[in-house]
DNA sequence: AGCCAGGCTCTCG
DNA sequence: CGAGAGCATGGC
């Protein structure tokens, strides 16, 4: 059972999912040379299923299930393969607003077809944030794979065991302990459990901020215990996909900005913040493009 | 050895 | 309010 992926404007999907790969095999988003395997839940119930595509430009994407299985969770995953390619992102809108920029235009020609991943569920953005806060992405990597391994829910996909990211549900009955044996801090212990109950009871709708505006959302967690701004503004960005946002308080975001526009000196949070908003509805990809050009800039540092 | 990693909370002035 | 300490660990 198969379904095929239409995609409109430029999409580079080997680029685009490499963040995947880059710290060693994820077990939830699972990459390599044969395509992706992920597994996503309908109605609670594990699916496995695997995409493949083929041509460059513009290449046809195949998401592929066990025949067995119903239509509904093929078209849950092929709404999840949009999401990991941010196929709803207007790219080509940003390549036109870019053209007159001389910083970012010669990005957007290096990296033809780069798209964020959008993280499929809210729960597993704010829980991969948690990780990364504070320590270098490779540690933040290392955590996470150890909590996918743990209490996620392992499927056979061709031939490979992949990882369902484990449930609100699951994690709330966590204890802090369990997650300081993986050799998470004591606080993102607290942090992880605690957003996991408050999504599990309901005193936290993750799934209602689609449709608040930006502020409405970063206002909402961060009343959370745990999610400050940058956690606000790095899920406005990768996990609802809006594009007038810049988590300008990020390290890593600094930097390319430093990279970029101020002779290798970090700039403050606000100095990158009155840039960004310059590029209106295409600062998420801005961002990214900058992030990704400092990456190659740097010899696969920063 | 000591400082830094894609932060956040809590406590003080 | 703004500044500063503490968090826990790996890498350089």
């Amino acid at each position: 059972m198969e379904a095929r992926l239409r995609v409109d404007g430029p999409l580079d999907v080997t680029r685009t999912l490499e963040r995947y790969r880059r710290w060693g095999p994820d077990r939830a988003t699972c990459v390599d040379a044969a395509g992706l395997r992920r597994v996503v839940r309908v109605d609670g119930r594990p699916h496995g299923y695997s995409v493949s595509w083929s041509g460059r430009a513009r290449p046809t994407l195949v998401v592929r299930m066990a025949p067995a299985r119903a239509g509904r969770a093929l078209d849950a995953a092929v709404a999840e393969v949009r999401r990991l390619c941010a196929l709803d992102l207007d790219v080509a809108g940003f390549y036109g607003a870019a053209a007159a920029d001389p910083v970012l235009r010669p990005l957007t020609e290096r990296l033809h077809g780069f798209r964020p991943t959008l993280t499929p569920s809210p729960f597993e953005m704010l829980v991969g944030s948690i990780c990364a806060q504070q320590v270098n992405l490779a540690w933040a990597f290392t955590t996470r794979a150890r909590l996918v391994r743990r209490f996620g829910t392992p499927v056979r996909v061709d031939g490979h065991t992949v990882y369902a990211f484990p449930e609100p549900a699951r994690l709330a009955r966590v204890r802090p302990a369990e997650l300081r044996r993986l050799q998470f801090t004591t606080r993102k212990a607290e942090y992880i459990v605690g957003l996991a109950r408050g999504i599990a009871d309901g005193a936290l709708p993750l799934d209602d901020l689609g449709r608040q505006d930006n502020d409405a959302v970063i206002d909402a967690l961060t009343q959370v215990r745990g999610l400050g701004r940058w956690t606000a503004e790095w899920f406005l960005a990768r996990g609802l996909g809006r594009g007038d946002v810049c988590p300008a308080g990020d390290l890593g975001v600094q930097k390319a900005f430093g990279h970029y526009y101020h002779r290798g000196r970090r700039p403050a949070e606000q100095a990158v913040r009155r840039r960004a908003r310059a590029w209106g509805p295409h600062q998420n990809l801005a961002v990214h493009y900058l992030l990704a050009g400092h990456r190659l800039d740097t010899a696969g540092g920063g």
